[in-house]
DNA sequence: TTGTACGCGTTATCAC
DNA sequence: GTGATAACGCGTACAA
């Protein structure tokens, strides 16, 4: 009954059941062309054998893997770790799985991950790395969306950095700011994350408000940050001393280290403070005051990144042609909490 | 040269060099049988056809998948996020794949993921969530790691909880802390964490120690958890006031909550208490004061999860006979910071 | 050292 | 409705 591996194949409930293989399979895949009662002796020939599917074989029958492949920085970023959770999810949705990759930032490495990948016959990939270049990425001619990176080639899905930085913009505004700051990790132009440096240049300019970026590599450690904070939260009570400062800080992981670097001088959040950070990450919510955030609602940027990929996976299976890069934007959202909305 | 679905295989590259498609194989899985001419006309022939391998192929001729399963239940919580970034970043010394399934809590879901996973072949499984019990599990007879969860029929990697909670203990008594106090969520007896329960108690009553446990659900949002502490805070300020408190918290996150609390009460950490929190996830070093924690070296952990699987998959493949269970043990360090620490 | 022939477990294309 | 038969791309006895 059962082979030297002892694993039952359709051979064998065929041979149980008196059918073929063919209706074995059809049972599966066509059922509606079985009689009821085949149907049943089929059914109880499965559950009596214990049959259990292979879909690598079935793979190599017919090309469809429903393999994603994934090649993510690391888990360690907040954004990161709660996209990827949001990418997997779908699974409920889609019914694809997902081989995943962590990417150390070596380019060596990640073309490796890219072979593997494509060795195990993905059908698409989501790119989060910033390693490769979108034009390498695009000569893979395969259906591929990247999200928050570099994506001239490719298709994308992005938070719309531009008008999260207005919405924070104009709550500081709001509560009469008298000077402007943004607190930032450098960025290049391709980047997304480039955007909300020119909306906030564009905003307050267009305002004609008093303001200034500081723009400096903020290091990899925590003590790192804290320490580069540290200097940029001298500078600001050195030069603005006495006035309403609005702060607009990229990322909220540094926007609770310079929060905490607050209350640890003066036990409480100065009236004269108001905080903005990005990314609304669980930190903005936990921090020792709650720190007004622009969300990214990751859930939707993860949702609609797979479901881009996928609508791409089919058409390239109807007309195997090149396919333009498709952009999604999703519009941010504000939240405020109490570093802004003080009562 | 390529046939009709632009796939290039061992057959194209035979017949382009005219050797047979054994000898290709040969190639990528035996070079040492091949003269090195040979290997060199191949080699280029590869380059010219521009051959991609196929691993649906390799898997369904040879049964090695190289796959691995994980089923973790979130990526929300740091302690699951940071361990699969390690898991995954294994794939440089193991090589082995990895299909990740997030677990929603559903027996139902979770079973279906384990079909999927089976489906897909996966050589051994990883597993975090705690839904299934172990029996069930075991029953699959698939090489299993469990980590951090109920683990009385399979293997498993835990770290020592107890070992780590005596740690902190210690640390408390070396401060002379004159109450000790624990706040944790209920946990079972059959779960890892129970074990920092015992402990705590076993070195309170061996040393004589005033002590109390809180032990409550601390609910899923961050607001229950603030409204928890905060009533728990009221109760120790009421109880212990003006003796010295050593704290031990299991859990940074709600550590850190407790710490902000305090904060935002006194606008600094008063001399009389002494905080210790478990896992030691960024949050702690992050923390407004940096809080002291018994880290559960998670690389470790991780490590030794793949490791220990590898062989039993190994083990499984010589002698498809039944593993008694192994369990693991990973030793747990004290990282003393500014709650603990003080100057 | 190299080639032949068959197997892995499923799907697809025809016939019937 | 159902059944042969040939793919899918690679590995491996066994023979040469």
């Amino acid at each position: 009954m059962a082979n030297k591996k002892n694993n039952i194949t359709f051979s064998d409930i065929a041979k149980y059941t008196n059918f073929s293989k063919t209706t074995i399979s059809r049972y599966f895949n066509h059922p509606e062309t079985l009689t009821e009662q085949n149907r049943n002796i089929i059914a109880e020939a499965l559950e009596k054998l214990n049959y259990k599917e292979n879909k690598v074989a079935k793979i190599l029958a017919n090309g469809c893997t429903e393999f994603i492949g994934i090649i993510i920085p690391n888990l360690y970023v907040r954004y990161y770790s709660e996209i990827l959770n949001q990418i997997l999810s779908t699974y409920e949705a889609f019914g694809y799985k997902f081989l995943v990759f962590i990417s150390n930032g070596s380019k060596e490495d990640e073309r490796t991950y890219l072979q593997e990948l494509l060795a195990y016959k993905i059908e698409g990939l989501i790119i989060l790395s910033h390693t490769l270049p979108s034009i390498e990425l695009a000569n893979l001619h395969l259906p591929l969306v990247a999200v928050e990176r570099e994506d001239v080639y490719i298709s994308s899905v992005n938070s719309d950095n531009y008008q999260g930085t207005i919405l924070a913009c104009e709550n500081l505004s709001s509560h009469d700011c008298e000077v402007f700051l943004h607190i930032s990790a450098p960025t290049t132009r391709t980047t997304p994350a480039y955007k909300r440096v020119e909306a906030f240049d564009d905003y307050c300019e267009k305002h004609q408000l008093l303001h200034h970026t500081f723009m400096e590599e903020m290091g990899a450690s925590h003590e790192e940050v804290k320490s580069h904070l540290t200097h940029i939260l001298e500078q600001i009570e050195l030069n603005y001393s006495g006035i309403r400062k609005g702060i607009f800080i990229s990322g909220d992981t540094y926007a609770n280290v310079f929060l905490n670097l607050l209350i640890r001088k003066y036990g409480y959040l100065p009236n004269d403070y108001f905080l903005i950070a990005f990314d609304d990450s669980p930190i903005s919510r936990e921090a020792i005051i709650p720190i007004s955030s622009v969300s990214q609602q990751i859930d939707k940027i993860a949702f609609e990144a797979v479901e881009l990929l996928i609508s791409q996976i089919q058409a390239q299976k109807e007309r195997p042609a090149f396919c333009e890069p498709v952009h999604k934007i999703i519009s941010p959202v504000l939240i405020p909490r109490e570093t802004t909305e003080k009562n």
